[in-house]
Order: C-alpha cells, then structure tokens, then sequence
DNA sequence: GAACAAAATAAACACTCGTTTACTTTTGGT
DNA sequence: ACCAAAAGTAAACGAGTGTTTATTTTGTTC
C-alpha cells in the first residue's frame, strides 16, 4: 500500500483538525479569548485557513459547538439513574470515549460575545432543548429541561471559570450526593 | 440658593458616577465586552479617568464589584423564608431600595476575562462565601454556599446572557417553586 | 484680580484581533 | 513531464482596545 501514513496536503482533514482544536480551546477559554492564531497553532495550520474553511470565527464556532452539542451525553440510560449519571458525568467526566468534547462548557465560554450568544443560544434550543422537553415529556418539560441546563451551567462556571473550591477538582460525597439528588428531582 | 444642581468638577463625585456606571456596564454586557469608553460616556466624562481615580479598567471593575457584592443580600431575613425570598429577588429583583445593583450577574459577567475572573473569585470568597459559610454553620457550610453560587448564577446566565425562553422574563409558577424549593433544600 | 493647583479633556500611542490579499507550494490528471 | 487548480503560507490591513501624554479649563487662595 503506497499511502503516506498521513497526507500533508488534505482539505478535509486539515478542517477537521482546526474543528477538533477550536473545541478544545473553545472548551477552556472563552470565546473572546480564544484567538484564532492559538486555534490555528493548536491544529499546525495558518490563521487564513479558519477563514477559507470556516468563513470566520464565529462560523468555526457554531461548527464546533453544533459538532459537540449531543442531546444523548444526556438522555441516554436510564431515568431512574439520571441524577446518578449526569453527576458522574459532570465531575469525573466521561470514559475514554469516542471522540466527544463536553458540549456544556462551551455553552459557559461563549456567554463573552454578542454573536457567540447568539449562536449558542440557537443550538442550545435546536439541539438540546427540543429532544430534551420532548424527552422529558409533560406540561412543565420546557421548564424541567431549562432548569437542568441552568443547574448544568452554574455547576461547570464554578468548576471550570471560577473554581471555586467545594466545585473543583475532587468534590466532597456530599457535594455529589446533592448535585445527583438536584439533578433527579427535576426528571421526576 | 446659589449652589449649583449639579456640581461639574467634584473628584468625589465624578468617581462615584464613574463607578456607578461601571456598575451598570459591567451588569449587562460581558466584561470584555464593556468598554471603558462606554462606562465613561455613560458617566458623562472621558475615558482618561478610569485610570486616573481608579488605575486601569480592572481596578475599575474590582472596586465596582466589591461595592456591589453584599451577602446581606442573600442573607438577611429569616431561614425558614430563604427559598421564596430568594426567588423572587432574583426573578422580580428587588424592591426600589437604596442603591444596590444585583451583585450576581457581574459575576457572571466577569467570567469572559482572566483578571476580571481572579478579581471575582477573589472576592467572591472574601464577601460572599465566607459569611455565607458562617451564616450557614455546620460541618458541609462549604458546599451548602457553592451550591447555592452555582444555582444562582446558572439561573441568572440564561436569564440574561442566553436568555432561554422559561427562564427568561416572567417564569412560570411552576419555575418559580422549583427554583424557591431546590434553594430552600440548600439552607435546610 | 492674578496665580497656582486640581480636574477634565483631546488626541495619539501601542497593541491585539479577525480578516484579506498576494504569493508560494504541492497535487493530480492528461 | 507539464500545467492548471487546489492548498497553504506570509504579511499586511483596518478596526477596536486600554492607556498615556500634553493641553486646556475650572475653582480657590493670597
């Protein structure tokens, strides 16, 4: 097989490399700090290419944001474990997976920007809240989700942002027990 | 009365209207996104003087938030009423009282900057969550006030900066008792 | 009323940012 | 082997930022 064992000169991976690193940076600094040229020389390229692949910054948001967002990182499994689960989730983060980037922080970062609120705040709605009241099924669903979403949030700033100490890093059993308990009695 | 309605060169009081208004900015818009020129116009004077009574646009965002930030405002009042007291000062805000700006959304807005982010952490521990600790006593006070950090600011971020539909403007009567009830379970 | 110091302004500076343009390098088909 | 199109780079541009400097205006005191 004479196929170089990776090819220098391909588009489509070369937009997918800068997709993956706008996520990681995306995920860490918020959107007004995450510059383009920290982007670029995370994924090995040239600050021109976010504009040829993505048009701007903040198209190379949405993509990277849409990509990440994944209803299922909540939904699926079972209701009864939910508050269980999701806390997992939250504080020891997911196993070795595929390839997926907690969508949630990301949603914290892009609050910096006028255009990045804007965009977040569609595919919030498109990709999360929609399955997710439908999901939750009900006449408070609309609101259950919101507040999931809300509590989700003020979690990770405080984590992520602000590490404020009961939130970062190793949280007590007790802290876990509250945020699985919070987090079941809105499914409920 | 000779005095003049509005005295144009008091130091004192040219600080305290840029402070006031800083108050302001730094409420609603990101703190990246608040300008020292727009604080300054909003104050009616020139940029030049954010350095000049308070050194740089960060002092100028700590001294604004440390005058904003008042535990009493989560504090005072009897425990038994926490859940719905807090509740409805965060959703209708608060009465028209002296001259306090709701300290938790510049939080929030503090988040899009590094300094601006060390400033509020800072303190935030030093003004709210060590008299919210004491306030709260007992062996998990700690975690008892991150939690309740983290649910407000969850609430206020897609209030205010992603405004989702059930949590922003006027909420259900449903929302309202959940967000009264998973406060009141914090203090209990 | 003139002089001095405080207060405020106007203008420019240095820097960063996202973006665009012109150019160079590589690839693949005939 | 050649050549056109694609891929990538380098460098500069224009706009916006916080900040500084020099200057002007105002209030006070002898």
């Amino acid at each position: 097989m004479s196929t170089p064992a990776r090819r220098s000169r391909d588009a489509e991976r070369t937009a997918a490399d800068i997709l993956r690193a706008a996520q990681q940076v995306f995920s860490t600094r918020s959107y007004s700090e995450a510059g383009v040229r920290e982007i670029t020389a995370l994924a090995n390229v040239t600050p021109a290419l976010v504009n040829r692949y993505f048009g701007s910054k903040e198209k190379l948001f949405e993509a990277a944001l849409a990509d990440a967002l994944d209803v299922r990182y909540l939904t699926e499994g079972d209701r009864a474990d939910f508050g269980r689960r999701l806390a997992s989730l939250f504080i020891d983060g997911r196993g070795g997976d595929e390839h997926g980037v907690n969508p949630l922080p990301m949603l914290v970062m892009a609050t910096s920007d006028a255009g990045a609120r804007e965009v977040a705040l569609r595919l919030l709605n498109e990709q999360i809240m929609e399955p997710l009241v439908a999901w939750f099924g009900g006449p408070d669903a609309e609101d259950r989700a919101a507040q999931l979403v809300a509590v989700a949030t003020g979690f990770f700033t405080f984590r992520l942002l602000l590490p404020l100490e009961p939130l970062a890093g190793d949280v007590s059993p007790a802290m876990r027990r509250w945020l699985a308990e919070t987090l079941q009695a809105i499914v409920d």
